[in-house]
DNA sequence: TTCGTTGCAAACATTTTGCAGTTTC
DNA sequence: GAAACTGCAAAATGTTTGCAACGAA
């Protein structure tokens, strides 16, 4: 399997989208973002391809903001700030994410944990 | 406006379903817990009251697991446990809220901080 | 020819809304 | 009578799926 063929042209270009992005986006901003180069994707084809990356653990889904679920390429643990006015989700590199707690956690709730995930709410710099 | 009275009385009853349960249920849940107090409850009015309990500040949605947005009658800051398995999702009150942070968060991020949210995945007991 | 990918449209599931009927004040 | 709450059904929204067509192996 040669992920460069033509076969598989719009499914790299829906993960490379992602990957050239920080914008944490839907489906449809995908979507929308593939416009210029793929006019004639569907928005199932970004559907399923999010599905099979995220399966894949290719991305990873980090929030859902207003019922819709939004989307990140960078899959390792790092912490986000939703914005509640403009529905911007921003990465915050500077913080650290407490994996060290996991262990923790299934000491005390006899848990299996997998990941762990913190996130900021508020408003952005745009919008306060 | 007395919360006693007949007019409010389901109102009354979603709210106090959330507060009497721990198990973050979601408007359909929610529905079907009420069932036998209130066979004759619509979806709908269950919908319209969790909207006005979480815009009133009364309630908060922790997660949304699989689509399905789930509640909490709990507004106190404390740390969530969600099973990729069942779906429960579980309150880790030993671990705290890292909102010492926040200050942190907005002095680099030029955000403004309103809420900290702390969530673990992976299986819980019943399921692994 | 067999398998995988896609577009389209239909189906689906969750949530929201319009409206009429009822209760409260 | 005005305002608020509810049930019902319809609408709206985001997401998934069936199917036929196409391309690659």
């Amino acid at each position: 399997m040669e992920n460069s063929t033509k076969q598989f042209r719009k499914r790299n270009a829906i993960l490379e989208v992602l990957r050239g992005t920080d914008t944490h986006p839907s489906a449809e901003m995908v979507h929308e973002m593939l416009q210029a180069e793929h006019p004639d994707i569907s928005l199932a084809t970004v559907y399923r391809n999010l599905y099979r990356f995220k399966s894949q653990g290719l991305i990873q889904s980090v929030a859902t903001v207003r019922g819709i679920e939004r989307f990140d390429a960078n899959t390792d643990p790092h912490v986000h700030f939703i914005c509640a006015g403009c529905d911007a989700i921003l990465d915050l590199h500077q913080i650290e994410v407490p994996e060290v707690l996991n262990s923790s956690v299934e000491k005390t709730s006899g848990c299996h944990v997998q990941s762990c995930q913190l996130s900021f709410t508020g408003l952005c710099s745009n919008c306060h």
